[in-house]
DNA sequence: AATACCGCTCCAGAACTCGC
DNA sequence: GCGAGTTCTGGAGCGGTATT
């Protein structure tokens, strides 16, 4: 006989099932360490602030030895404090340090998908930022501004509104601003632009009729 | 309802780094 | 130098969401 848990194995507390969905999720987001690690690892993944020689492993034994506590930690980080643990040398100490600097050039709408709102993804990221231009515009928007947006509907807006009205999560955004993490657009839209083609010739061949 | 797109997860192989 | 542990990368598949 199948029996489900009521409460989290990890924290203890209650577990919620949301409407419509099969899983049920810990509602003590904000101190239950597997929820933590696991927005850490998100925000440091390829797709999100890409930073690089930090994986899951990593993050584990950061968090263990209480030197990150959410996402805004990981910029007060110093290469003296990584050196230490277990299978770290120097290099690979210096290599995560200057993976952390690197990601505060990542753009904005990287930064809005690292921060890991449910059901905003990379595309969903890029499409908000695009018309929100700042943190701070997002964080002042309301429901009807964030539904106009292409292809956001009531359950990515209502997602948005949530993780804003979390005062915690608006503590991690300021932290990130005092760390220099990018939280505005660029004035000049450059995200949908890449420089993969910069020197190379294209070549078309074959025989079009509106151009022959 | 159908379609297209997106988010998420898993997998396997390659590459890298560490400790011994 | 070697073995072990970890990350990186690309691809595939599934389920969910927005749009028409």
């Amino acid at each position: 006989k199948v029996k489900f848990i009521t409460h989290c194995p990890e924290c203890g507390s209650k577990l919620v099932r949301y409407e419509g969905e099969a899983a049920y999720y810990c509602t003590n987001d904000a101190a239950c360490p597997p929820q933590i690690k696991g927005k850490i690892e998100h925000f440091i993944s390829r797709r999100a602030m890409n930073i690089d020689g930090l994986g899951p492993e990593t993050v584990d034994q950061f968090y263990q030895e209480g030197l990150i506590r959410d996402v805004a930690d990981l910029y007060t980080l110093k290469t003296s404090d990584i050196i230490n643990l277990e299978r770290m040398g120097e290099k690979s100490a210096e290599n995560i340090i200057k993976g952390i600097e690197q990601s505060k050039e990542v753009p904005f709408e990287r930064v809005l998908f690292a921060l890991g709102i449910r059901f905003v993804g990379e595309t969903v990221a890029k499409k908000v930022a695009k018309s929100f231009k700042s943190m701070d515009a997002l964080a002042d928007a309301s429901l009807d501004n964030l539904i106009h947006v292409d292809e956001i509907g009531e359950k990515i807006a209502q997602s948005i509104l949530l993780y804003f009205a979390n005062p915690k999560n608006r503590d991690i955004i300021e932290r990130l601003r005092v760390a220099g993490v990018r939280l505005e657009a660029d004035e000049e839209d450059t995200s949908e632009h890449t420089d993969k083609l910069a020197g190379k010739s294209i070549v078309i061949s074959g025989v079009s009729p509106s151009f022959a």
